[in-house]
RNA sequence: GGCCGGUUCGUCUAUCGGUUAGGACAGCCCCCUUUCACGGGGCAAAGACGGGUUCGAUUCCCGUACCGGCUACCA
């Protein structure tokens, strides 16, 4: 026999997010190794929108989505908004296309239509709910006791639909079998169907749920690699079994079901809401729920850049197997392989996203942060309008930047004056002998023709010198004077770019204000 | 409860039968630095447990424990 090999086919990956809020590092993890192993392997990344509950639609959300990608750099080959020759890509606008398939497989006898209500469904649960089983399924034993195609007659059958009774389409789930398959992440797992429900197909509105619309849009996309978190793996039984029963076992994509990641302290799923407890994003980028105007912050916002944003994802679940831990997106594609993700969930550590976003402000140049900073001090109330300094500062300061917004208590003394100096830090040993010394200090400055880090540090010294005084206790109180406080880089590099008259006005600003005390 | 998955330093992880079990983040110490960082050096820190298989198991198998996911006309 001969198989068509899938690597000969064209590698087709989807990520399908459902629209009903921001998105959260997990699914752009989901999104970043959909797109490595497509760009690996020259193939295709597809974006499909999978509103199938419109009861969860939530405005801007798609929009949002698409921004993240953006933002990322993380661009569809094909989407609702990039389009493509298998649109469209919203399942909404694909409603009608999934009824023949509910119906083919009823049919074909591997689904039947249930005509309970929300209420019988209700009712089922509390009347066979027991400490051994808290959540009885709708399974091969239960549909003998509920208003279905199998337990009432055809004629019944025939009249409810003529009378347009609302019912839904369930997956008649086989007793007994086992459903196998081999994931790229876990190896073999397998199934006995006893244990899988009869999950709903299609819904009494007409939509398909996420069972059948991921079948049959994945098949119709010709999608090659199915990518997924691991919540998904209880239900593949039920995917597995819908791509034969619908006749297309031999085009079934790969599956690999995704670690998780995990909150950092306790165990579980992490959440929104451990990142408002814990104080860091969860969110890729700011979301303001429509409905109840509550606002999440993102890493963007929160002073990431995308670079960092993307390696770290990266490296949650995955490594190349050397010490590397910093890769752009290109290094990423070259070295990603799905063999090496690893089986077990992830508790997100954000002192370490902090450190992937300082070694990737570290590792830019000035000229790429320019404009990002500019923006950041604008943010601030800080106009960095000549460039030439902005770069300077930047090579400065950048070392000691982890998030962008640092960039502001770091950079924003150089383009005005610092509105607080930390006067208190000098005031218990200030005495005549430092206020003359910086008196003198100020003069020779004024006068000074060549303005350059060296030769200030040569005049400080002299003067230092003259006035029996050692530098050691002069160099605080002179940064207070330029900073304001106890940070930032060489005091005279400093003094080097802001130039000789605002260092001398800083000089003159402070000792007024130790004179007035 | 049932089903499925997972388990190496506090955290992220390397190891694809033989290693003093390696690296990174965080922590601590030292050096550099007349601030804060960066950088350099060092310390401390791990195979859940019990059985097998094997000359030899962190690695392969089984069981137990623990953790997680799922158990909707949500994805």
């Amino acid at each position: 026999m001969i198989y068509i090999c899938s690597m000969e086919k064209k590698v087709r990956v989807r990520f399908a997010p459902s629209p009903t809020g921001g998105l959260h590092l997990g699914g752009v993890r989901t999104v970043l190794f959909n797109y490595l192993f497509a760009k690996k392997h020259g193939g295709d990344f597809i974006v499909r929108i999978e509103d199938t509950d419109q009861t969860r639609f939530v405005e801007g959300a798609e929009a949002y989505i698409f921004n993240t990608l953006a933002w990322c750099g993380l661009t569809p080959d094909e989407s609702p908004l990039h389009g493509g020759p298998y649109a469209p890509y919203r399942q909404s606008e694909r409603k009608a296309s999934y009824k023949q398939y509910a119906d083919q497989l009823v049919n074909a006898g591997f689904a039947y239509y249930a005509f309970d209500t929300p209420e019988d469904l209700e009712q089922m649960r509390a009347q066979y709910k027991t400490d051994e089983n808290p959540s009885p399924q709708y399974n091969h034993l239960l549909r003998t006791k509920m208003r279905n195609s199998i337990t009432l007659s055809e004629a019944e059958v025939a009249a409810l639909l003529a009378a347009g009774t609302p019912h839904v389409v369930r997956i008649k789930m086989p007793l007994d079998e086992t459903v196998s398959f081999t994931d790229m992440i876990r190896g073999e797992v397998s199934f006995n169907t006893s244990q899988v429900d009869d999950k709903v197909l299609l819904k009494a509105d007409g939509m398909p749920t996420y069972h059948l619309a991921v079948v049959v849009d994945d098949y119709l996309m010709k999608i090659t690699h199915a990518f997924r978190g691991e919540e998904w793996l209880p239900s593949a039984p039920v995917h597995i079994l819908l791509w034969k029963y619908l006749g297309w076992s031999a085009e079934m994509p790969e599956w690999a079901h995704l670690p998780l990641i995990l909150k950092p302290d306790g165990n579980g799923k992490l959440s929104k809401r451990d990142g408002d407890r814990l104080g860091f994003p969860v969110f890729a980028m700011d979301w303001t729920d429509p409905k109840t105007g509550e606002k999440t912050t993102g890493f963007k916002e929160r002073g990431f850049l995308p670079q960092a944003f993307v390696n770290l994802l990266a490296l949650l679940g995955w490594n190349d197997g050397t010490d590397n831990e910093v890769f752009t997106i290109d290094e990423l594609i070259a070295a990603f392989s799905m063999e090496r993700v690893h089986k077990g969930g992830a508790k997100f550590n954000y002192e370490k996203a902090l450190w992937y976003n300082q070694e990737w402000i570290k590792r830019a140049t000035a000229a790429d942060l320019a404009d990002q900073v500019a923006e950041t001090l604008a943010a601030a109330g800080t106009t960095a309008s000549n460039r030439e300094v902005l770069l300077r500062v930047i090579d400065l300061v950048k070392e000691r930047c982890t998030l962008m917004a640092d960039f502001v208590t770091q950079g924003s003394f150089f383009f005005m004056s610092p509105s607080e100096f930390d006067t208190a830090s000098i005031q218990p040993k200030w005495t005549d002998q430092k206020n003359m010394f910086f008196i003198e200090l100020s003069k020779a400055f004024e006068s000074s023709i060549v303005w350059e880090a060296h030769d200030l540090e040569k005049t400080f010294k002299e003067i230092a010198a003259a006035h029996d005084l050692k530098p050691g206790e002069l160099m605080l109180p002179l940064r207070i004077m330029l900073v304001g406080g106890k940070f930032g880089p060489g005091v005279f590099d400093i003094a080097a770019i802001i130039g000789k008259e605002e260092t001398v006005n800083r000089i003159q600003k402070v000792l007024s204000i130790l004179e007035h005390n």
